[in-house]
DNA sequence: GACGATATTGAACACCGTTCAATAATGGTG
DNA sequence: CACCATTATTGAACGGTGTTCAATATCGTC
């Protein structure tokens, strides 16, 4: 309940309005109950961004085409649509915390696994010679490249909105890269005499 | 002399520690007198964002290989170098803006350009063919690239600190990820009959 | 030395996260 | 039902923040 009026005010007017006072008002306490269900603000704004990567999470699962990448494509594509659409709490995961929170909880490390997984699944055709941890760091990569592109393109910190095309095109690009990358990577390691 | 103070601060403790009060008090002044020369804090520290940005040109202009990519792979490196090393800095170029700040001056906007301006060069030879255009989108999403990479391996927000592969591996697979890329375009167009 | 322009001040304002003794509501037990 | 222990909620307070602005000090120039 806590957690819904902060997501609903994050949503609204980025975590500057989701301040202790507001969220009370919003559903009708006081501040001070906000700190008897949660360590502090920036403990409840985590949880209100696991639901964001939830929610990510879900759109990414919810694509589902039979070529590898084609599949690789329509899941950039959700993720630019996911993060677009929640613009201000996908900002809100990646502001820094006023004090170390606990963002190293079992719980929450699992909520972040989740999309990295179905990118790690999705990436499986494509490079079917490579190992688990190989596989994950071209996972981690990708999703890095997506959101650093977001960040450049969309992003409206000190360094934001940088004139270029749109960032569908650029995601889609660096998709394509990363298809050429991990065909290249193939290539050379059955030259090497690989499996 | 206020921006080298409030540089110091941020380079020290982050922009939470940049605050009015205490930079004030480095210089000996009083938090007032930084109202005299700066709008708000914002506008103070995307001062400082600009030198930081400017070290970044630096850094990566004094890279010269002979061989294109190895001249972007040690851009890639310079990058990881320079953003490593002056983590709380670099951290503050992209946190959220609490009043919308004059973002788009010219000259600030001119300063954001440079190291673009040098990736694209350092493209140039790995797709000749390319339009000015295509290469500032393949320059913009490779410094995307980067840097979500660097956010999601070494930030600390929210969202970050994910356990990989050290950032330098992942990049070095990204930048070879985008040379295939740009290499498949390449041959792509070459069949559709260009130039 | 006097005067206008400029720079600096410091106290105040509104707001923030957070704490905690006091208070209210709750629920199980005889 | 009455009782009490437990739990939840309160609201006032504290120290901190960015920011403003009339009053003050400093400076350059004639």
């Amino acid at each position: 309940m806590i957690i819904d009026a902060a997501e609903r005010l994050v949503a609204q007017g980025g975590t500057a309005a989701a301040n202790a006072r507001e969220i009370a008002a919003a559903i009708g306490y006081t501040p001070g109950t906000i700190y008897n269900h949660f360590a502090n603000l920036d403990d409840l704004i985590r949880h209100v961004t696991a639901r964001t990567v939830d929610g990510l999470a879900t759109a990414l699962s919810s694509v589902s085409e039979t070529d590898p990448v084609r599949q690789l494509h329509a899941m950039a594509d959700a993720y630019i649509a996911f993060t677009t659409k929640n613009r201000r709490l996908w900002a809100a995961a990646f502001e820094p915390l006023a004090k170390a929170s606990a963002t190293r909880e079992a719980w929450y490390r699992a909520t972040l696994e989740r999309p990295l997984a179905l990118l790690q699944d999705a990436l499986k055709p494509l490079d079917p010679g490579a190992s688990e941890e190989e596989r994950r760091v071209a996972a981690l990569s990708t999703w890095g490249a997506l959101h650093g592109v977001v960040t450049l393109v969309e992003g409206d910190g000190r360094i934001g909105r940088l004139d270029a095309a749109p960032a569908p095109e650029m995601v889609h690009f660096l998709i394509d890269c990363v298809i050429a990358g991990l065909a290249a990577r193939r290539k050379s390691a059955r030259r090497n005499g690989r499996s």
